[in-house]
DNA sequence: ACAATTTGGTTGACGTGTCAACCATTCTTT
DNA sequence: AAAGAATGGTTGACACGTCAACCAAATTGT
């Protein structure tokens, strides 16, 4: 019998070195595992939890103000909030002097859930950065910042 | 008139230390600007171009090594391959003593847009990383390969 | 040699993401 | 004040990803 990894990726080799490969996978992966962990502790999918911590970490905002900030989708935002909101999570009302804008809250349940949720997912990110020293996290973090305003720039000699 | 990037982001400093929502943000900005230079140079999906690198890597693969090594969906390979198949990028035909496994590799078509392509996704990297130190790369690729260590384990005390 | 298990691949159903069109409202310009 | 442009949000159509069931072939265990 072969062991557990076996001779394993003969494709490693060549695509450790495409960065965007290596991120799309552990973006993936990571993503798999928070799903999996909302899965088992609540009926939430990633992006409810998302537009929830979102809502959750300014107190009050409007569906374009997340579309901007997180490049999701305005569509996909607009569903979900509706989700949400039927399942008393959050909470859409006219913003004053406005009959356009809807100001998004989080209800009472939508906080407690919140609460409960964001323990784990503390926890789970502590257990991720757990072999990092924090020169390594913060350089990390200067890495995205690059790779993020470089994937902006759409015009690279096309 | 406000600027261009307005006041932006009071979600940003609450969220920057959220490694996986920046993982999954860049990995998605990323993804975009590759599906959009893709759309643009060719007729391929994102993850047809990819299975097309990883066929052409190692010249000669089956189905299941690809979803072993990259975590693609069985089923989604299996459809575009034959996607693939069907534009005659590439060749799948029963490998030698076997009545299961399906040897791909790329048809002369298939590699010669993979030659095309790659030209320009490897100017893009370039054009990625290009504010990148050698020290800082390696270090990037390290951190990734702990996250990705880490998101294995679906056991942190759930 | 047989049953039980594992592996390679396909398929269908369904959920999520993405794009473009659209309407109503608000802001800008003249 | 009216026309035009920009903004906030909704919707529909469709592509893509994900999960589970499934079949056939291959391997393992007895």
């Amino acid at each position: 019998m072969q062991s557990q990894v076996p001779d394993t990726d003969r494709f490693a080799s060549e695509f450790r070195a495409v960065i965007t490969y290596r991120i799309a996978k552990t973006a993936n992966l990571l993503n798999a595992q928070a799903a999996h962990v909302l899965r088992k502790n609540s009926s939430l999918s990633l992006t409810e939890w998302r537009i929830i911590s979102l809502i959750n970490a300014v107190d009050e905002t409007t569906a374009s103000e997340i579309a901007r900030t997180t490049f999701i989708d305005k569509g996909q935002i607009s569903r979900t909030v509706r989700s949400l909101a039927d399942k008393g999570l959050l909470l859409a009302k006219q913003r004053e002097g406005s009959r356009r804008k809807i100001e998004l809250k989080l209800s009472p349940e939508g906080k407690a859930l919140h609460r409960r949720i964001v323990a784990i997912m503390t926890n789970r990110q502590r257990h991720l950065t757990s072999e990092f020293t924090s020169e390594e996290l913060a350089a990390f973090h200067s890495a995205l910042d690059k790779l993020e305003r470089a994937s902006k720039k759409r015009d690279f000699g096309e």
